[in-house]
DNA sequence: TTCCGACAGTGGGGTCGCAAT
DNA sequence: ATTGCGACCCCACTATCGGAA
């Protein structure tokens, strides 16, 4: 046995067991869930910040380091550098669980790092201008053994010991406490949120409520000036298109097509067929061709995650119609942070 | 009984690569 | 050169179902 499983208490150590191989583990990663939840004062949790880029699990073996995607696709081309960075690690069989980023002005940018994922070609990524960190915050196998049934803190404190941390690998650290304050500082800083997980529990190849992803909250409300057709068994419209007021001009934000259940899809399409206008009332360029014009007489809540450099909502849902909003005074709140 | 997780199906922005126009 | 499409990432959400709690 490793040093390092060896300094293991004897009772984790009975939780030990033969590792399948690498690729059998690292075949489905651990998903949190979404939760409104804030109350984490009984203890018992660790709080990650939530980092906005892609899962990568990584296995290391005999036959050599291989990155690996959510789906279970090999990543090695895209992200050489942090191939080269587990490959020259002392420890040399292991499975990782861990979020590639991108930085820009200190925060994770998602749509930079979209630049890199489509690489397939070594020498592009290596040459990319785009540089990419691995956070890495859990640790599924370490020499020979399955470490998914150790707790998670003890897990992070073999993965904190089993590497060394340097460009482009890093640590995830975590804090034991203070949940509430965390998540309110986190969203002040526009961060995407914080993931909660229980200092407890294994590594479970699926969604589960040991992990749970504490979102800050973003949305505003938007004023409706169309909609485009349903598709497949869509009944209503497929997704509403919405804006908000610039001066005079309608500016077009995109589309939101989740959030409603049927009831409102068909209460909000018939509304809708009342304010039916050939005229485009948006002043952007519309690329949609089964639109379908209305005058801006509707105002919509609207939750998403963040603008994106095009001026479009990331991950728009509905909220919900306002009735005591004006459409005129919609504008674009400045981004306050939750 | 209720609840949870998995699945399928709808919808979003964005990137890349490829084929058709 | 432009456009459209699919395959990937990230995702939210509804609806359904079977099994666990």
């Amino acid at each position: 046995m490793s040093e390092l499983l060896s300094s293991l208490s004897p009772d984790e150590r009975r939780l030990l067991s033969e590792a399948p191989s690498g690729a059998e583990l690292a075949a489905q990663p651990m998903l949190a869930t979404l939760s409104d939840r804030r109350d984490f004062d009984a203890g018992g949790w660790i709080f990650e910040r939530k980092l906005d880029g892609v899962r990568l699990l990584a296995v290391r073996d005999e036959r050599g380091t291989r990155l690996l995607s959510r789906n279970g696709l090999r990543e090695n081309a895209t992200y050489p550098e942090i191939v080269d960075a587990l490959a020259d690690q002392d420890t040399a069989d292991f499975v990782l669980d861990g979020e590639v980023v991108a930085f820009s002005h200190g925060r994770t940018d998602f749509s930079r790092l979209q630049q890199r994922l489509g690489i397939t070609d070594e020498r592009k990524a290596r040459a990319s201008h785009v540089a990419v960190t691995y956070y890495v915050f859990d640790i599924l196998r370490l020499d020979g053994s399955d470490v998914t049934r150790l707790p998670l803190r003890s897990r992070k404190s073999l993965l904190r010991r089993a590497l060394s941390y340097h460009a482009p690998l890093r640590f995830t650290p975590h804090r034991n406490e203070g949940g509430e304050e965390l998540l309110a500082r986190a969203c002040r800083q526009g961060w995407e949120g914080l993931i909660a997980k229980r200092a407890a529990g294994g590594y479970q190849p699926r969604r589960s409520g040991d992990w749970l992803k504490l979102k800050c909250a973003r949305g505003q409300e938007f004023v409706v000036g169309g909609f485009t057709e349903p598709g497949g068994s869509r009944t209503g419209f497929g997704a509403l298109l919405i804006g908000y007021y610039e001066g005079s001009r309608l500016r077009y934000a995109g589309k939101v097509g989740t959030g409603y259940d049927r009831a409102t899809l068909r209460d909000i399409r018939a509304r809708l067929d009342e304010l039916a206008t050939p005229s485009v009332p948006f002043s952007d360029r519309v690329r949609e061709h089964t639109a379908h014009w209305a005058r801006p007489e509707l105002v919509a809540q609207i939750g998403f995650t963040e603008w994106t450099r095009d001026g479009m909502l990331r991950h728009p849902r509905f909220l919900g119609l306002r009735e005591d909003k004006e459409p005129g005074d919609v504008v674009r709140e400045k981004a306050t942070g939750g």
